[in-house]
DNA sequence: AAACAAATTTAGACGAGACTAAAATAATTT
DNA sequence: AAATTATTTTAGTCTCGTCTAAATTTGTTT
């Protein structure tokens, strides 16, 4: 059995290695909430767990079995995300707090029942994809809302589940995973990105853009 | 935020204390499975923070501090209990196990949501009484199996939920809490229980026995 | 290429919570 | 009441995961 603590590191590095490609120790550091020096001497358990390699001043990177471990604490934490909102009601921008304690207490028996309860989805409610049980995940292509050419008519896809701020604001003018919507204009000097859903139009910071995925809808 | 070590601890003192009236090292140890060594250690911290009293050879007793999170923590466990059951489908033998984990973990919204969704409830799977929000808990009185006459009809109230195997087997034969039987004889050399529920006769040993408790039912 | 800055690692310490072995106290027997 | 046994506490150690401060390596300027 493994220690919360060191499911939280593999997870972190999963999600670096995914985001920025290169696992530093600064990055994770940061991502933690701990001091460089804490992360180093993870970085050497995790290295004899044979869970990542681990090159000096160079950053680290997931084994096949670090990886493995890494996704099937992801399939957790998204099935209990995607759980707590659809079973119990939990607002959308509170399922992740939720899903950081639980994910690390989930049975394989309990994973099953929920599983089967929701039907087997492949998503979770920002729109991020379930890994499998046997620890695989969809890679998709798609654009940063920030990225896309004004006029164009987009489905949303995915949504940062970081910042509960943004996703009430995103929940309240009704923009969710599939929805679809226009971009209608960028405002210059990095001002916000107009988009059209339902009728109306609402701003979207740049930066908050950056963490909303879309892609062209088709027509 | 208390350690999850203090709130099993917390917990194990106020059942140690209803069960068995003096809460001794040797008990805890044995309950928690750590040596007495560690108790007298974790009793120190207790009392540090007043959440005990301590008197040196004499035992502990929870303050009402203490008795208030011991309560929250049994109030989860059990909420989470039947939630498992009711909204999983859990089977009765394993919820135990499961709340286990999930009792440090669970936010007051949460419990909010499953103490709602469950209609309030004031029982748990296995006919323990689910502590208020505000840290009470009712008082039964009802007698051990195993202290009552042949030739009784009684109703079963609790049975205690730390054997999985006896709870397997009293679930086979439909014996749950809520369920009248009657109780037929005792067989001589401490020989079993015969009750007889649903026009069939079932031995329950003496042991097991003692974990039923019943109340006698106003036929 | 030398100097400086930034990132990373090492060294050493700490608090939590467990352990074992030994000492102290309480309970029980004789 | 003294001796023996059982229980509890103390003393000292260990692992885990964190920290700070100092040393090392890498990267970037000038």
């Amino acid at each position: 059995m493994l220690s919360q603590s060191i499911e939280d590191y593999l997870k972190a590095i999963y999600e670096v290695e995914t985001s920025e490609g290169k696992v530093s120790t600064s990055a994770l550091s940061e991502k933690l909430g701990v001091s460089p020096a804490s992360v180093t001497s993870m970085m050497k358990k995790l290295s004899e767990k044979k869970l990542i390699t681990h090159k000096r001043y160079q950053g680290v990177k997931l084994t096949s079995a670090g990886r493995k471990i890494a996704l099937e604490i992801i399939r957790h934490h998204r099935l209990i995300e995607l759980y707590l909102k659809e079973a119990l009601g939990v607002p959308w921008d509170q399922v992740h707090q939720e899903a950081e304690k639980w994910e690390h207490v989930l049975s394989e028996d309990l994973e099953d029942r929920i599983d089967k309860f929701l039907g087997y989805p492949v998503t979770d409610p920002h729109g991020s994809p379930i890994p499998s049980r046997d620890g695989t995940m969809i890679v998709r292509e798609c654009d940063a809302l920030v990225d896309v050419e004004p006029e164009t008519l987009v489905k949303v896809v995915e949504v940062s589940d970081h910042d509960p701020e943004l996703l009430r604001y995103l929940g309240g003018i009704g923009l969710y995973p599939e929805t679809e919507m226009t971009v209608v204009s960028k405002q210059p000097f990095k001002g916000p990105i107009i988009v059209e859903l339902t009728g109306k139009e609402y701003p979207i910071g740049r930066n908050a853009a950056k963490y909303i995925l879309v892609e062209k809808a088709d027509n």
